[in-house]
DNA sequence: GTGGTCTAGACCACG
DNA sequence: GTGGTCTAGACCACC
């Protein structure tokens, strides 16, 4: 239901936490002003060490994205939309080139790779991605 | 037969030295029972650690790719050819899938995930491919 | 009596308002005997949660500023006046040593560290100061 | 000797870590290219534990001052030399003005502040920075 | 309640 | 040997 973590997906947790805030952002599911859940709730909720949620929020406050409220955690920046649309073209963008690259790279002919990617496209369902859970809820 | 190896790609060398034997094979360009370079030989022309070639090539023998010969060097088995290509095929269209689900997971729109696709592709084959023009051009 | 609160500034905000009490006692601008704004007063002033007013009159009477009169408010003690004086001038000169000694020790040539002390002093004092040409100008 | 960690400074132990590294950077003590202490083993010189170092050291890493050369170290990049001149000219100078800055608004006559920062400038030993122990050690 | 820091010790992949 | 991640639990300052 709210955010999904895998920890077995090659991306380590922390950064699991980074993307989805940063692609949330960019969806304007997490609208700018609001505040993110605090590191021990969703600490919690994904059953995960604090610590590493904390190590993610760092981050995010790092690139821009949140603003730590001392005392009563931490609210997106106005600048975190446009922000985070272009961090999320950037990593979408990077991650399927390398996996195009590869693909082409392995000599693999290229109507090949273009029908593994129809075939793929169209088997995953666009699922609108999971809200993230809000400190009021 | 050349290597590329790119040390900050992610993937790990070894990784990379693994999967380019695998494609090779799998291309036709490393024939069965070819021998492939020896760990000394490899690790000198790409300047990587021998026992970084060392672990690649552990890795082959352990998939059934090549068999050691003694004192000789080692081999492409017989059924490298087609245990390659289908490892190949596999290997690509795991990367694919995982980058193009992280594509649709980020809520970017379907269109404009095959766009980028579309860009990423023709820029890489060289033959320019037709886009579909966007509402923003 | 107006305060000036900057919540990014490094000090936290109830350490400011101790700070700026204790100057304004010291400059004579908060006169012995005088009363200090309420809690609530004062935290609606500058925005604050009144929680954090409330600490800093706490920490202002434990330094023997202030004295509670019970039901009516905080006055400032007979003491006072000397005692920010003193507090003052260690407070100041704690924090100017500290940076100058990170100044000397970063390795900067001392000069360049004077420099920069009369560059800045010059800018907050509004009355520019002579400084010394570099060969750099 | 080398590398001098005070616990209670107000900065945190990380924090002094990545100052002091970016410190020997900027003025040649540690020379472009070269590599810096292990994690464990800086970690034990100064005893602190390894966590510690660790994030001081992706905190470097993510300036641009290291790269991590996988397995065996992180070596000081290029373009550290200058980017550290830089940070360094920065975090003094902002430490300088701050502490000034508060002196000058604590309503300490001019003349006074300056005579202190006087007396702290000679009082302070321009005794050159210790040196970062080098793996080779 | 909030986040920030530190110690501790484990495990992993990599070279 | 190297760094990277995670869990665990403690302590702190702040609001």
């Amino acid at each position: 239901m709210f955010f999904r973590i895998e920890p077995d997906s090659g991306t380590s947790i922390f950064e699991q936490i980074v993307d989805q805030v940063i692609f949330r952002v960019a969806s304007g599911s997490l609208p700018a002003g609001g505040r993110i859940p605090s590191v021990r709730d969703l600490a919690q909720r994904i059953t995960v060490h604090p610590n590493t949620v904390a190590k993610a929020y760092q981050e995010l406050e790092r690139k821009g994205i949140v603003v730590t409220r001392r005392g009563l955690g931490m609210d997106i920046t106005a600048e975190a939309p446009e922000l985070c649309r272009r961090l999320r073209e950037e990593r979408v963008r990077k991650r399927l080139r390398a996996a195009l690259q590869e693909a082409i790279g392995s000599s693999l002919p290229p109507e090949e790779v273009r029908r593994m990617v129809e075939e793929e496209l169209s088997g995953l369902n666009g699922e609108p991605i999971a809200r993230l859970p809000t400190s009021a809820e």
